[in-house]
This record gives structure tokens, C-alpha cells and sequence, in this order.
RNA sequence: GCCGAUGUGGCGGAAUUGGCAGACGCACCGCACUCAAAAUGCGGCGGAUAACCUCCAUGCCGGUUCGACUCCGGCCAUCGGCACCA
């Protein structure tokens, strides 16, 4: 048996048993089909550095539940990962002369792998994946090449973002308030061809399947919503005089009749046509070339001033057959709708405002009820609901109904159709940098483009290039990446030298995690199907737009194709908060940052890990408290001073529940409801804060039932607590309790025991306080069995001497007995 | 502006289905142990009050109810997301 020291030292100990589980392999798990099967995953990181306490808190929380379901039977896949291409590395390529990104990425992800070994996570090592790893990207160029084969990833013209003074392109990311990250200087737009996926074309199903998400924070599933933000309205052509004619998007389509001008994005194709040969020409261009050249920020920004001008041509409405002028403004954007906005100014805000600063006309066509709507003494649109007026055959009609019957009347005369608009847009995912998965394709003068054959895959990242900021994917510079054979013609072919968006490597991680070592398919079926879907996903909030719509693009392409057996992938979805010192986001502009490291070094993994779950409830911020570590620093030791001195001094089977009295009947109660509270706190509810509390709560209640002589109290009793106590610690604190499990004479791991079930009959208490209220007020409290019926409550309640004093001279109107709580007289 | 979340002691938080507000922990105070300190153990700890078995108290105002931290209506504050979406 092992010896157990008199105080506690987590160094030895952490370091003890984190060898012995890898050596005996405690975490590896494989499909079992005897067991169900429960998927745990928490969001794999991006190898920044180290890591910090936003991790130790995912992890940790991963942790408990990968650790609890295993002990109540499931077989767990928990795995890790590394999310390892993007711009940081590059960065730090860079900044640091001659580092290839490769080795600062892969010296990050060892110290980060210390580090989550260092806490004691239950990881499945062996199934670890790096999406920088060539064994890895085959598989996302792969994917890639589904999607393009499918019809799903396409080439665009599209803007990206120029910073002048680094001569590079911009991701998206690295754009604050419209200025390049590094030096600050404002972002200009550049047209180039780019990759996109047509996530679009999901778009009704990414919104519609949001209602299967029963097992997602409803924040979440909100942002998604509006993110894809579905529309229904009608498109309705316009002809142009002088030929052509807009199309324009609108939700109004009962408004129609109002219309009276017509306005076109700046990059809007017909701008051009419009305005040649018209004494406006020169004025528009210059105006449409300053807009392109405004970022996004300042572009889309709310304070923006609305600017509009004159084309000097005009459209006709088809439906009234009115002449209305055509302009151009900076408010209206080209990805949206149509790229127009047929302006409305009697029914819409911002028509009304723009109009009156451009002293455009104004045309009731909505008139509620009251008096009538006079275009000139009108201080702001009129947005509600009313009859249609000045609008011909619909004259009289609600205008609710208006909508369906304007729709019917373009479909019928060929003027318009009724259409339903997403403000989704295509996912872009070029991305002019190095070290990211290549996009798998090649440009050949005579085939055009041509997938790269699945044998010739992974196309591999060549390790010799130059990060100089040239305004170019570095691939471009090097001529043995960029220089290809045509696998079409056999000719000479260019390789695109452009890197893919790592939130494409991201999307599909987690069934990879099923199958991370097949070389020979993306990922087997028997695994696939085994495993999937995830059912609890673990990770920040930040991700609930990006990464997690993605994700589930990706599931429903790759349901489509028959890939996966799921059409979501993550059944519930668990959002933690951030982790906060004084009130702010951990930062290092801040200087209120706390390393794990420091802490587990200075009180060991299990306290870190036991605080951070103690501090809040998983989804809400977590204050970060050094005296708060200090008191779970403290617990842990309590608890080894409790249960050390018991080596080798435990003894006694199941007590048995019947025959227990006095101190031993409480003790063995305090047991079982503490695995009660724990299990429901844990297993139902997350709430890990008061779980621990629980068990807190229980080494209270035992160090005082160990201050009885030990000849009045029944040894099994001791036992069944000091050993259930260890059992609901160890997701907590695994090494503490793998040790004092040993110590207290055990040879398997603890974390390989059966959860604890509680008894009903150790739980119940057969007499009950209950609370005695006068009209809601406490009076008096009184002790009654527990199976008390209410009539039988209600007249030993009132017969009590208190009561009656208190009762005297008042009239009794009512009496509410709820059993088990309380009972309310209401007199008057 | 729109959408969402949150608001409880000195602090983090608890109260699971409308039923004892403040579990558990931190900080603080007192006591024990000690030559002393630390550590540890024991006790106290929302406010008012001389005191109570009294009164007040869960952001503010109102409502429903025998009973409201919990439900409803209206405000305020903080945080987060989206932001000219036609």
C-alpha cells in the first residue's frame, strides 16, 4: 500500500501520476459498440505562444465532463488539437528575420502541449492533429476539391484590403477601424480574383435547421439568424430609358406605387452606360472612385454622410408608368439585394431623409386611419400599416394584403417575381499569404482551371520561401511552387498561389478527430458513424458566427455527399465566459494578466483547475480572484488532512442504511446527498460551481463527524464517505484524488470507477422543518414528520401555543399548507 | 438605432418548479494554539435598532399572487452582438 506524506505536495504528485496515466494509456479510447458513446469537444486553439487562463477555463471544464461521463459509463472521445495555420506565425516570421513559421508554430504547439499535460486533461493524445501538418491539409485541399467538384467553390473578381505602406494584402482580421494593424496606416481597396464557396446556396437550411438546435444557448442561435438574415420581398424591373433596365429589391412591394427615384450602388455595372455622354459623367466618376477607395469600416459606418447624385438618366415604373430619375448614393451597397434601392420616401426613414435633403418629391401611397397624410407636413416617414392610396387598381386594399397582390400583379404582366433575399454572403476564402493549406488548383493556358488529381495531393507547401511584404502571396515568388505540370494537357500550368481561410481548416476538424491517422480516405465510415455527432461542443462565444455557421456548412455539404451520417454537427453547445481581472478582459496592453503557468507552479493543477470552475457558472464572466485561488489552495489541503490520516484505517462493507443512527444516519445522508447534488449539478445542469460547493460542504460535515470518538461511530460509514468523497473530487481534482485513492488502498485509477449512485432511502429524512408564516411573514418554525398530510399540518400548526397567541383576536381567512416547505395563515 | 444578456452583502456567487434571500468561498472581526508570528482550528459576519421572536432589504417604479430574486408592464445602468440590408 501506498504511503501517504503527511502534507500535501501537488508537485510530486502532479508529475506522478501524469506520467503513470500516459504510460498506462488511461485516455485512449476506440469505438466499443457494447457502450454508448459520448462525443466531448472543446474548440482546439491556435498555437499562439502559451497558453492562458481562457484555455485553462475550456479545458478545465472539457475536463470534468470528458472525466464524469467516462465514470458513468460512456466511452468518451475527448481529443486535441491544433488550429496551426494563419497570420500570427507569419507575423512572427517576419518580425523575427529568419523563423520559418513551421518552427515557431511547432515550438508553440510542444509548450502548449506541456502545458495541457501539466493541468491533467483527459485528452486521447493519439489522436491529436496539427492542420498545418501535410498529413492534415491533403485532406482540407480535398475538401476544397468536393466543394469545386460539386459546384461549390467558384472564381470572383472581388475587394480586398491594401495597406499602401507594408505593400501586402490584408485579411479582414487584421483590419482595425480601417487602418492596417501593424502600422496604422488607412486601408485602401484592390480588386483581385479570389476563391469563394457558395454557402449561400444553404443559406435556407443553415436558418431553418437552427430550430433542431434544441441543445444551443438561444444568444447564439439569434446572432446566426440575424447574421443570415432572410428577407422576403419581390424583385421588380424597371426599364431604363433609352434601353436596359434595373432590377431592384425591395420588401415593400405594396409601396410600389410611391416610388419616386430610383438609386444604384457606386460599383453598380450600369452606372457607366448610364452616365456616358451626360454632362454628369465626370462629377460620378470621381465620386464612384472615392467610394471604392473607402474602406469598409468607414464605407458601411452609420455617421457616414448620405451622399446622392443626379445621373440625369431615367427609369419608368411599370406599374404606374412613371418617369423616375436614376441616382447614385454611397449608402447603397452592390453585395446586397440587387444593388439598388428604389426610393420610397412617404413609407421609409431613410428615403424620407435623403429626399428632403435632396428636395426629391414625396407620394403617399400608405394612408392609416385619421386624418390624411400631406407629403409636406410630414416630419417623418410612415412605416405602419394602413390602405393603399395613388395606386391605381390596388386602391383601397390593406396594405398587407397589398404585398401579395402587387407580387401576383408584376408575376402576371412579366414586371417582377416575389423573392426571398439572405444578407449571407459567399464565404471568401482566398487568402494571399504563406502558411496556409494551398488551394489545390492549376492554370493552364489551354484547359483554363484544373483541379489538382487527389493522387498528386497534398500539394505541399514549399519549406524555402521569402516573407518579404512584396504585396504578393510569397508562393507567387517561388517558381518551383508556382510552376506546374497541366494535369489536364500535360503543358505548362501555374499553380494557384493563393492559401485558403484557416476557418476552412476548422470546419471539419472534429470528424477528422474520428479517423486522424487514415491516409487513405478524409475519414472511415465505421468511425464516422460511430462518433458523430459531437455532443457537447465547448468554447468561447467569439466563434458563435464564423467557425460554428461554417461548421455547420460544411456538416450539411458533407451529409449531402454522404460523408457524414449528421446534418449538424455539434448536438449541444456550451459557451463559456471570459476570464476577467479587475473587471477587464485579460490583456497584456492592460498588464492584468494572470499565467497559468505561475499558477500551477505555485499551487499546482488541480487547485488552478478547481477555482476556475468554483469562481462562476461556465457561461458567465469569471472574475479571477489570487485570494479566491488562495481558499481552493486551502480546500485541497483541508481535504488531504482529512482523508491522509485514513490510510490503511478504513474499514467495513456498504453500511447499511437501515440499521444507521444518530451521527452515523447523518453522515451517511450527507454522502449520499452530496452525490446527489454533485451528479445533478454536473451531469444535468454544468453548474460546477456548485458542485464544488457540495462538496465543500461534505468535508465540512465529515471533519466534524471525525471529531466523534471513534468507538461511537460505525467504521463503514467513515469509509463509504471518505471514499465517495475522493470519487466525486477526482473530476475536479484528478491527482489529488488518483493519489489519496491509492493511498486509501485501491490499485486502479480512480478515474476508471463507476460514478456513485445515491440511495432515495439514505436521503430521506423522516422529519422536516417547516416554515410558519403569518401573510407571508416568518413567525415561527416547527418540526413535522415528513409524509404529514396538509389537513393534518394545517391543525398542528394552529394548535401550537405560539400560534395561537399570535393568532389572537384575528380572523383566519385561509391557510396554505405546502408540504415539506411551509405554511401560510392569511388572517385579517 | 436594432437584437441579446446581466443587475442579489465589502467581493465572487447560491436560492433547480412562485415557497426560509445570502448556501459555498473570499475579505474582515473575535477566540484557541504559540514566547511570538505564520499555519491550523473554533465562533461571528446584509442594514436599521439599546435589544428583539421587530422593521427594511435582491437596479428603480408599478402590477399579479396567500406568498415574487423568480411571473407581467414600464424605466435606469453595465456588458456583448449587429449596424445605412433596401
Amino acid at each position: 500500500m501506498a504511503v501517504l506524506k503527511d502534507r500535501y505536495y501537488f508537485g510530486e504528485i502532479e508529475e506522478k501520476w501524469q506520467k503513470r496515466w500516459a504510460e498506462e494509456d488511461i485516455y485512449r479510447v476506440a469505438e466499443d459498440s457494447r457502450k454508448p458513446k459520448y462525443y466531448c469537444l472543446e474548440m482546439f486553439p491556435y498555437p499562439s505562444g502559451k497558453l492562458h487562463m481562457g484555455h485553462v477555463r475550456n479545458y478545465s471544464i472539457g475536463d470534468v465532463l470528458a472525466r464524469y461521463l467516462t465514470m458513468k459509463g460512456y466511452n468518451v472521445l475527448h481529443p486535441m488539437g491544433w488550429d496551426a495555420f494563419g497570420l500570427p506565425a507569419e507575423n512572427a516570421a517576419i518580425k523575427h528575420g529568419n523563423m520559418h513559421p513551421a518552427v515557431w508554430t511547432y515550438e508553440n504547439i510542444n509548450t502548449m502541449r506541456a502545458q495541457l499535460k501539466q493541468l491533467g486533461i483527459s485528452y486521447d493524445w493519439s489522436r491529436e492533429i496539427a492542420t498545418c501538418h501535410p498529413g492534415y491539409y491533403r485532406w482540407t485541399q480535398w475538401l476544397f476539391l468536393q466543394l469545386y467538384k460539386h459546384g461549390l467553390a467558384y472564381k470572383k473578381k472581388a475587394a480586398v484590403n491594401w495597406c499602401p505602406s507594408c505593400a501586402t494584402v490584408l485579411a479582414n482580421e487584421q483590419v482595425k477601424e480601417g487602418t492596417c494593424e501593424r502600422c496604422k496606416t488607412g486601408v485602401e481597396k484592390r480588386e483581385l480574383d479570389q476563391w469563394f464557396f457558395s454557402i449561400t446556396k444553404y443559406a435556407d437550411r443553415l436558418l431553418e435547421d437552427l430550430s433542431l438546435l434544441k441543445g444551443w444557448p438561444e444568444k447564439v442561435k439569434i446572432m446566426q439568424e440575424n447574421w443570415i438574415g432572410r428577407s422576403e420581398g419581390a424583385e421588380i424591373v424597371f426599364p431604363v430609358e433609352g434601353g436596359d433596365a434595373i432590377t431592384v429589391f425591395t420588401t415593400r412591394p405594396d409601396t410600389v406605387f410611391g416610388v419616386t427615384y430610383m438609386v444604384l450602388a457606386p460599383e453598380h455595372p450600369l452606372v457607366e452606360k448610364l452616365i456616358q455622354d451626360r454632362p454628369q459623367a465626370v462629377e460620378i466618376r470621381e465620386f464612384v472612385k472615392n467610394v471604392r477607395n473607402l474602406s469598409e469600416i468607414d464605407r458601411t459606418s452609420t455617421e457616414a454622410e448620405k451622399i446622392g447624385l443626379y445621373t440625369g438618366a431615367h427609369c419608368i415604373n411599370p406599374l404606374n408608368g412613371e418617369r423616375v430619375p436614376i441616382l447614385v448614393a454611397n449608402y447603397v451597397l452592390l453585395e446586397y439585394g440587387t444593388g439598388c434601392v428604389m426610393g420610397v420616401p412617404a413609407h421609409d426613414q431613410r428615403d424620407f431623409e435623403f429626399a428632403r435633403k435632396y428636395d426629391l418629391s414625396i407620394k403617399v401611397v400608405i394612408q392609416p386611419e385619421g386624418p390624411d397624410l400631406k407629403p409636406e407636413k410630414m416630419t417623418e416617414a410612415y412605416t405602419g400599416e394602413g390602405s393603399m392610396v395613388n395606386s391605381g387598381p390596388f386602391n383601397g386594399l390593406p396594405n398587407k394584403e397589398g404585398i401579395k397582390a402587387v407580387i401576383r400583379y408584376c408575376e402576371e404582366k412579366g414586371a417582377g417575381k416575389g423573392v426571398i433575399n439572405f444578407r449571407l454572403r459567399d464565404w471568401l476564402i482566398s487568402r494571399q499569404r504563406y502558411w496556409g493549406a494551398p488551394i489545390p488548383i492549376i492554370y493552364c493556358e489551354k484547359c483554363g482551371i484544373v483541379p489538382v488529381p487527389d493522387a498528386d495531393l497534398p500539394v505541399e507547401l514549399p519549406m524555402s520561401v521569402e516573407f518579404k511584404p512584396t504585396g504578393r502571396s510569397p508562393l507567387a515568388d517561388s517558381p518551383e511552387f508556382v510552376n506546374a505540370v497541366c494535369p489536364g494537357c500535360g503543358g505548362p500550368g501555374r499553380r494557384e498561389t493563393d492559401t485558403m481561410d484557416t476557418f476552412m481548416c476548422s470546419s471539419f476538424y472534429y470528424f477528422r478527430y474520428t479517423s486522424p491517422r487514415n491516409t487513405e480516405r478524409v475519414w472511415g465510415e465505421s468511425e464516422i458513424n460511430y462518433w458523430q455527432p459531437v455532443d457537447q461542443y465547448i468554447g468561447g462565444v467569439e466563434h458563435a458566427i464564423l467557425h460554428l455557421l461554417y461548421s455547420r456548412f460544411f456538416t450539411k455539404f458533407l451529409n449531402d455527399i454522404n460523408l457524414v451520417p449528421n446534418t449538424e454537427p455539434f448536438t449541444n453547445l456550451l459557451t463559456q465566459g471570459m476570464v476577467l481581472k479587475d473587471g477587464a478582459k485579460m490583456s497584456k496592453s492592460k498588464g492584468n494578466v494572470v499565467s497559468p503557468e505561475d499558477i500551477v507552479s505555485a499551487y499546482g493543477a488541480d487547485t488552478a483547475r478547481l477555482f476556475i470552475l468554483f469562481a462562476a457558472p461556465p457561461e458567465r464572466d469569471l472574475e479571477w480572484s489570487d485570494q479566491g485561488v488562495e481558499g481552493c489552495y486551502r480546500f485541497l489541503n483541508r481535504v488531504w488532512r482529512l482523508v491522509a490520516p485514513m490510510a490503511g484505517k478504513l474499514s467495513g462493507g456498504q453500511p447499511d442504511t437501515d440499521k444507521l443512527v444518530g451521527v452515523d444516519r447523518e453522515m451517511h445522508r450527507l454522502t449520499h446527498v452530496t452525490i446527489k447534488r454533485v451528479t445533478e449539478d454536473v451531469g444535468n445542469r454544468f453548474n460546477f460551481n456548485t458542485a464544488v460547493s457540495a462538496i465543500m460542504e461534505m468535508v465540512n460535515g465529515l471533519n466534524q463527524y471525525r471529531e466523534v470518538p471513534e468507538t461511537d461511530r460505525e467504521p463503514s460509514v467513515l469509509k463509504e464517505a471518505a471514499e465517495t468523497l475522493l470519487v466525486l473530487l477526482a473530476p475536479f481534482a484528478p491527482h489529488m484524488a488518483e493519489e489519496l485513492w491509492h493511498g486509501t488502498g485501491h490499485s486502479q485509477s480512480i478515474h476508471l470507477q463507476p460514478w456513485p449512485a445515491y440511495r432515495p432511502d439514505a436521503v430521506a429524512e423522516e422529519e422536516v422543518t417547516i416554515v410558519i408564516q403569518i401573510n407571508g411573514k416568518i413567525k415561527d418554525r416547527i418540526l413535522v414528520p415528513v409524509d404529514i398530510t396538509p389537513d393534518r399540518m394545517s391543525e398542528l400548526v394552529l394548535s401550537q401555543p405560539r400560534v395561537r397567541q399570535l393568532l389572537e383576536g384575528r380572523n383566519v381567512v385561509k391557510v396554505i399548507p405546502v408540504p415539506g416547505k411551509l405554511i401560510n395563515i392569511v388572517v385579517k
